[in-house]
RNA sequence: CGGGAUGUAGCCCAGUGGCUAGGGCGCCAGCUUUGGGAGCUGGAUAUCGUGGGUUCGAGUCCCACCAUCCCGACCA
C-alpha cells in the first residue's frame, strides 16, 4: 500500500535509498555495486547529459569513442596514475575460451589509452588543441557504493584535451570546471564552490585538480565535478611530442574533465524532501501532470475538459502526463505524483470545468493556485521558472547558513564536533545522519599534508578545495589547523 | 577487508521441531467508487538463499558457503 519514505530526521542514509527506490528511479542489480537505472532515472540523466553535451559543443569540444578495455600495461606508464587506480580495477584475463597473452583493464578513467591514440595524431602545433569528450560507462571497483552517488560501474562524460602550450591547457581546465559551474546552477539548481584541491586530493596522476563542491542536506559535501591540470605527465608517459611554432620538439600539454551519474545523485540529495522526489523542472521528465478527478456519471465531460488543458500545456511544448487511471483515487495519485517529483501537477475536476478553473499545485512549496483555464499554459510557464529559481535559492540559503568561519583547531573540534563512529561508540543515537554538526568551514590553511592528514583522522574532515574567490588575504595568517603561516584559504568538511 | 543486519510469493512480513507453509500489500477478472494513498467478490503466484549435517520428521536446530543492505577504512 502506501509506500513508506523514511523521514531524513529519523536515517537521513535511509531517506536517501527509499527516495531513489520508492520513485523507481533505479534498482540493485545482481552483481554487487552495480546499479540498474530505470527509464524515470535515466529520464534525468539524459536531460542532464543533452544540455550538458550542448555546452560542450558550443565551447568548441567534439564528441569521440574509445573502448571500455585498455591493456594492462597502459595503466602502469603514469606512476601516480597507477597507484591510483591499480586498487580499483577490474581486469579481464579470460576472453574467447583462452586465457589472455595481455589482461585487458576494464576502464576506470581512459587517460592512457586516449593519450596512447593522440600520439598518432600530433606531430605538428598545427595538430593542436584536440577539443575532445566522451560519453561512456566506466568501472572502478570501490569498497563502498551507494545508489547513484558511487556505483562499480557508472555512466559519464570525460573530457580529453591536448594543447600547445601550459597557459592554453591551464585555460582550458579553467574554462571547463566554469561550464560545469554554470550548468550545476542554472540546470540542477546546485550552488556550486569552484576551486582548487589541495595535494592529497587531487587526481591520480594531474598537476592540478579544480573541483565544484556542492552541500547536501546533512551537511555534508559531494564533489560534483572536476577539471584537471594534466600537465605533460601523461604526454610523457606516452611520447606525446609535437614540433612548436619555433621548431623544437615539445610535449603535449593536457586536460581532462568529467561529471557523472553522481550528478543525479546530487540532485536527488539536494531538493527531495519526505514525500519524496524534487527534481529542478528543467531535468523532469515531465513538468506536469494532469489529473482529471471524475465521477461514474460525469467521467466524460471531465475527462474531455482536462484533455483540452493538457493539450493546450502540450501545445506550448510543455511536458505533460495525463493520468486518466480509473482505478486508482485522487488521493493516491497526489502523493504518487508528489513521490516522482513531478514540479507542478494540475487538478481538474467537475467543480473546476463548471468554473472554467484548474488547481495547480507547486511540488517544491506544496502552494495551491486556482486558475482560470485558459490562462494555465501562461500560468505553467511562469510556475516552472519559479521553481527553477526557487530551488537554487533555497540549497543556497541553507548552504550559506551552514558555512562558518573557523579560526583554530579548536574551532574547528567545535564545529564538526565528534566524528560519526566515535559518536556511535558513545551511544548517542542518530548522531551523523540528521543533527550532524558541521557544514563547510572556511578556514586558512599552510598547505601542509600533515595537518590535513591529521584533522582527516580525527574528525573525518577534509579539505573540500580552495575556493578560487576566496584566496584574498589568504597569505600572512595563521593556520587553522596547526598555527603555521597561511598560504591557502580553504572548505573543511565531511564528505560523500 | 572489519563491524552489524537480512535472506519464506513481485513487495513487506508471520510461521516458537509435527497434518496440505499463512497474512497484508501488489497483481489478474468482475462489480462498485474517485477533490489527499477507497470497497466487495473471485483468482493466480513459493526450488522457504545454496550445500551439508542432526532427527522418525527441518522453513524452524547445527555447520559451511553465497548474496544483498547498513556502518567504517578507499574513492567521482
Amino acid at each position: 500500500m502506501a509506500e513508506k519514505i523514511t523521514p531524513r530526521s529519523v536515517d537521513y542514509s535511509q531517506w536517501y535509498i527509499d527516495i531513489v527506490l520508492n520513485a523507481k528511479l533505479a534498482d540493485y542489480s545482481p552483481v554487487k555495486g552495480c546499479m540498474v537505472i530505470r527509464p524515470r532515472g535515466y529520464a534525468i540523466w539524459e536531460r542532464l547529459r543533452d544540455e550538458l553535451d550542448r555546452r560542450f559543443k558550443e565551447t568548441g569540444h567534439q564528441n569521440c569513442y574509445f573502448p571500455m578495455f585498455i591493456p594492462e600495461s597502459f595503466l602502469k606508464k603514469e606512476a601516480e596514475h597507477v597507484e591510483g587506480f591499480s586498487p580499483e580495477l577490474a581486469v579481464v584475463t579470460h576472453a574467447g575460451g583462452e586465457k589472455l597473452d595481455e589482461p585487458l583493464v576494464v576502464r576506470p578513467t581512459s587517460e592512457t589509452i586516449i593519450w596512447n591514440t593522440y600520439k598518432g595524431w600530433i606531430q605538428s602545433w598545427r595538430d593542436l588543441p584536440l577539443l575532445y569528450n566522451q560519453w561512456a560507462n566506466v568501472v572502478r571497483w570501490e569498497k563502498r557504493t551507494r545508489l547513484f552517488l558511487r556505483t562499480t560501474e557508472f555512466l559519464w562524460q570525460e573530457g580529453h584535451t591536448a594543447h600547445e602550450t601550459r597557459e592554453e591547457a591551464v585555460k582550458e581546465t579553467e574554462l571547463m570546471l566554469e561550464v560545469y559551474r554554470r550548468f550545476a546552477e542554472e540546470v540542477l539548481c546546485l550552488p556550486v564552490i569552484a576551486g582548487k584541491k589541495s595535494e592529497a586530493e587531487k587526481f591520480a596522476g594531474a598537476v592540478d585538480t579544480y573541483s565544484i563542491e556542492a552541500m547536501m542536506q546533512d551537511k555534508k559535501a559531494l564533489q560534483a565535478g572536476t577539471s584537471h591540470f594534466l600537465g605533460q605527465n601523461f604526454a610523457k608517459a606516452f611520447e606525446v611530442q609535437f614540433q612548436n611554432r619555433e621548431g623544437t620538439l615539445d610535449y603535449v600539454w593536457a586536460t581532462s574533465w568529467g561529471v557523472s551519474t553522481r550528478l543525479v545523485g546530487a540532485v536527488i540529495m539536494t531538493h527531495s524532501d519526505d514525500k519524496g522526489l524534487v527534481v529542478p523542472p528543467m531535468l523532469a521528465q515531465d513538468e506536469l501532470v494532469v489529473i482529471p478527478i471524475f465521477k461514474s456519471d460525469n467521467k466524460a465531460e471531465v475527462l474531455a475538459y482536462a484533455q483540452k488543458v493538457a493539450d493546450a500545456l502540450k501545445a506550448d511544448g510543455r511536458r505533460v502526463a495525463f493520468d486518466d487511471d480509473d482505478s486508482s483515487s485522487p488521493g493516491w495519485k497526489f502523493a504518487e505524483w508528489e513521490m516522482r517529483g513531478v514540479p507542478i501537477r494540475v487538478e481538474a475536476g467537475p467543480k473546476d470545468a463548471a468554473a472554467g478553473n484548474v488547481v495547480m499545485v507547486r511540488r517544491d512549496t506544496g502552494e495551491k493556485l486556482v486558475v482560470k483555464a485558459d490562462e494555465a499554459v501562461a500560468k505553467a510557464r511562469e510556475l516552472l521558472a519559479a521553481i527553477q529559481k526557487n530551488l537554487l535559492e533555497k540549497a543556497r540559503a541553507f548552504r550559506d547558513a551552514n558555512t562558518k568561519p573557523v579560526a583554530d583547531l579548536a574551532e574547528v573540534r567545535a564545529f564538526f564536533g565528534k566524528e560519526k563512529a566515535k559518536a556511535h561508540e558513545d551511544g548517542e543515537a542518530h548522531l551523523g545522519t540528521a543533527e550532524v554538526p558541521g557544514g563547510f568551514a572556511l578556514g586558512l590553511w599552510c598547505g601542509g599534508r600533515e595537518c590535513e592528514a591529521a584533522l582527516k583522522a580525527e574528525l573525518k574532515v577534509t579539505i573540500r578545495n580552495m575556493p578560487f574567490d576566496r584566496q584574498a588575504g589568504a597569505e600572512g595568517g595563521t593556520c587553522c589547523l596547526c598555527g603555521a603561516p597561511s598560504k591557502h584559504r580553504a572548505i573543511f568538511a565531511r564528505s560523500y
